[in-house]
DNA sequence: CTAATTCCTCAAGCTAACTTGAGGTCAAGC
DNA sequence: GCTTGACCTCAAGTTAGCTTGAGGAATTAG
């Protein structure tokens, strides 16, 4: 239990955060936490990287990518983990993200609730289908969402 | 152009729906449309499986995976395309489930703008750590989402 | 009739965010 | 000092929703 220095390994890191060490292992490799080494060539973080975890956790709750994430952090001076400034400005950037998110669920609630009368499913004129800003579940991989499909409708 | 009792090729549902003809194709496999075969083992499709079609890429739109809309088609009697009536009543089911969607990014922007003041990220907590309903991104593959993770944490 | 399209069926690939497993090393308790 | 548990590094697998490609057959335009 007694570590040199305050360090934690990465089973102590996996236990606060509730992550799997696999995981943090994983966040290890995209360069959103830098661990040192021991000499024995195992992982010891800081204190302040359960912290760092937590934030990259919450943003991906909020729906931010992995590499969005990154991105977020680079831009804290010296790579260091978040603090109370760069929380408060962070936090501004979620709001956005999540006030679009909520108006544009929203508006696909209204274009619903006028289709329920019609019933028409018509393509030509019902707002749903065609609709004008996407969000729904904007899933991961190649799963094009309607309107940035490209008409690669043609076969080999 | 001139096709035996009005039936349509993938190619022609292709462009009405703006799909590739791969993801119809896929469709077909997951059982979502049952398209007939012509003497040449070629798909042969109804007028209707269009709307059937654009039907189930709503209900995408909406956050439903393929096995949801499998589900959905499933209710419907004899298998067919979604009439008025049938889009009534799914709508409500849309519904509420933009609804709950919608709630829940509300709830989460507001736990965020409690916390904008403490910066606190200290998990013991913070509302946005630990979320009784999370919703963000239900994202695709084994990625768990913090409250349903369970504790393995332990190695090899 | 023939060439150009379109279609067919697999099988494999893609993406994100991880997990699982094999084979081997390190550290801590007794 | 030695056993046991934690850790290490790859490589490969997982999931959803498709796409891409190879190799071949059917349709359609001229």
């Amino acid at each position: 239990m007694l570590r040199p220095t305050d360090l934690l390994s990465i089973g102590d890191i996996a236990t606060r955060t509730g992550l799997a060490v696999s995981a943090i292992r994983y966040y290890e490799e995209q360069g959103l936490v830098l661990p040192e080494r021991n000499r024995g060539n195992q992982r010891r973080f800081l204190r302040s990287d359960i912290r760092r975890i937590s934030f990259i956790r919450i943003a991906q709750q909020l729906g931010l990518t992995i590499a969005d994430i990154k991105d977020l952090l680079a831009t804290l001076p010296n790579g260091r983990t978040p603090t109370k400034k760069d929380w408060a400005r962070f936090s501004s950037i979620f709001h956005e993200r999540l006030d679009a998110k909520i108006e544009s669920l929203t508006l696909l609630k209204e274009n619903l609730d006028g289709c329920i009368g019609c019933g028409c499913l018509s393509l030509s004129h019902c707002a749903i289908y065609n609709p004008q800003d996407t969000v729904a579940e904007t899933g991961h991989g190649p799963r094009n969402i309607l309107p940035t499909m490209e008409t690669t409708q043609k076969d080999a």
